[in-house]
DNA sequence: TTGTACGCGTTATCAC
DNA sequence: GTGATAACGCGTACAA
């Protein structure tokens, strides 16, 4: 058994016929007689032939690739849609070449020249450090995923409407005080509209309410410290009053969780609290807590949709460019769980 | 600005040099003269020529390419695994083209397949169900991690140590009773060594202990109701004694935490628990959880450079296979959190 | 329905 | 140090 790989050129040999004749057995199979379709079938096993799709590539600029830019791995939102978004494979039959970025933009240009360099038809990218502008002038299809998307194709959670279902979910319970947590966050990104959705909800049922936008701190423990701070704040500053807290992730509603199970022991009846995401941690929680959930099958099919619709654009004679990039909105689930309960 | 590409061709006509020396620039500088070097360097930038590695590899075969294939991404453990392999980019420069499979032989078949059409140099293999003697028939370096290995090279922790360490923590804390909570798992599968670490090391200091292999169940719901059928039988079986439960894995040690939180509201310092994999619930626990800590960068580190070490061993005239796959073991480090102290 | 001839963009071999 | 020329394996007019 040598070593060489099988080509056409042997196949057409063993077979009597023409290159032509074995590439069109995979391309268009229907203009061959079945016989021949048989003949060639029995070869293809008879020599082990394996499909050679650089060569493909060369020969007709397909790669199948789409090219993926993810900031890390570590947050489960990112995994998850990455695995999303990998299971479109069998629905697409795109492969995907992933990069995880870490937050410079000169590497992620590189990344980028990488990607391009083998012919990629088109780019997810959930890496923030790019201007969309620049994004754009790639002239490839790309879709962008919760980041800033001026000049992109993108997807993204209906931030406004969640922001607005954990208020009322709040209001629903009760409370006397509604207090989102946050960060003090750029107006442009999507995650903007969860305090925007919050504060309209709140001033459209003139419910008491305050924004704790502050800086978290960059590491696991700082932001524990924080909202620890917070916690013991929002205990004196309102005690009496049911409060209903609203914290922009999951991971810092449970944090505030936790903090207030080890002050009392479970969590006190004057506490409500809804996260965002739903992420593992809402559920594992000591008290499974309520959240926001983000529908990322959703969000990744959506923008693999986009992506295909363009690519397939691309490979027509006259492909018409969009003239507008698309920009897709998925609706959050608002997930009720053991932290707010409603009142009938 | 034209829509073709740039190529060698038009970069040679351009400098009134062959595509050969164009190639040279770019494999074998040093063989050019400075000034020619500066040519050719001011045409790219004039051209703007953008590199076409698919062409390469059809010419040379290299394609620089590594395929992962990996159960899920939804597992920390898995997704974490996978960013650190993606990191190792900046280290060796391989492009991965990774692919989530779902449990199935067929279709992770199917993936190798697409895999080896792109001309892949290699394969990083987490996924647990094709059979390491089939992956060894590919002919192509192949690194296993965390599951069967005998015909594979492979990277797994030490998890014989790992089940050591548990139970000597828990003996260190004065533990009357050591409980060890795991599925049934097959002998061949390095995971396997947790529980032989942890009756061994009960033995060897003659340590009272129970062994629990149940079948936990499929889904979280599922996993969460037997753990919580195990708390309360054991906190009645061993009333009064110091229990020190080590768990397969932080997710267990989480679900059986809260359990007793939810019962006692705190852990009762009856009590001792200690997981495994040091995976952010461990950490983000209501009481930061004592565990096992996986060294998931230096696994993946690992990973790489034997797989690197082959497919640059295959890049040679004559390359010299390996006669015996290789085994390499990384240690665990032991994390003492909150829910085990030592006792000075 | 089938075949011929050339193109895809790069590298490798051999010559000068 | 540099240049022709032939691979690499497949697709695709165009012709028959």
């Amino acid at each position: 058994m040598s070593n060489k790989k099988v080509t056409f050129e042997d196949i057409a040999r063993y077979t009597n016929f023409s290159k032509t004749t074995i590439s069109r057995y995979f391309n268009n199979p229907d203009s061959l007689t079945l016989k021949n379709q048989e003949i060639i079938a029995q070869a293809l096993i008879d020599l082990n032939y394996k499909e050679n799709k650089v060569a493909k590539i060369l020969a007709n600029g397909k790669s199948e690739f789409v090219g993926v830019i993810v900031p890390n791995l570590y947050l489960h939102y990112y995994s998850e849609m990455l695995n999303q978004i990998l299971s479109s494979y069998e629905k697409f039959g795109y492969k995907f070449l992933v990069f995880a970025g870490n937050a410079n933009e000169a590497i992620e240009r590189r990344y980028i020249q990488e990607l391009l360099a083998y012919n990629i038809e088109g780019m997810i990218m959930l890496s923030h450090t790019i201007p969309s502008q620049e994004l754009s002038s790639y002239h490839i299809p790309i879709v962008t995923i919760e980041r800033e998307d001026q000049y992109t194709c993108s997807v993204n959670t209906d931030n406004y409407m969640g922001g607005m279902q954990a208020a009322g979910l709040l209001y629903k319970n009760n409370c006397d005080i509604l207090i989102h947590i946050n960060v003090r966050v750029s107006e442009n990104v999507p995650a903007y509209g969860r305090i925007k959705g919050f504060v309209d909800a709140c001033t459209e049922h003139d419910l008491p309410y305050e924004l704790l936008l502050e800086d978290l701190g960059n590491t696991y423990e700082a932001n524990k410290k924080v909202i620890q701070q917070l916690a013991e704040n929002l205990d004196k500053k309102y005690k009496g009053k049911r409060k209903g807290l609203f914290l922009a992730n999951d991971t810092y509603a449970n944090m505030m969780l936790n903090c207030l199970v080890r002050m009392y022991g479970s969590l006190p009846d004057d506490y409500r609290i809804i996260g965002f995401d739903n992420s593992p941690i809402s559920s594992e929680a000591v008290i499974p807590t309520s959240t926001i959930g983000q529908q990322i099958d959703k969000i990744a099919d959506a923008a693999m949709e986009i992506l295909v619709d363009q690519m397939n654009e691309r490979k027509k004679r006259r492909p018409l460019l969009l003239n507008e990039p698309i920009h897709k909105v998925i609706t959050p689930v608002l997930i009720s769980r053991e932290t707010t309960k409603r009142t009938p």
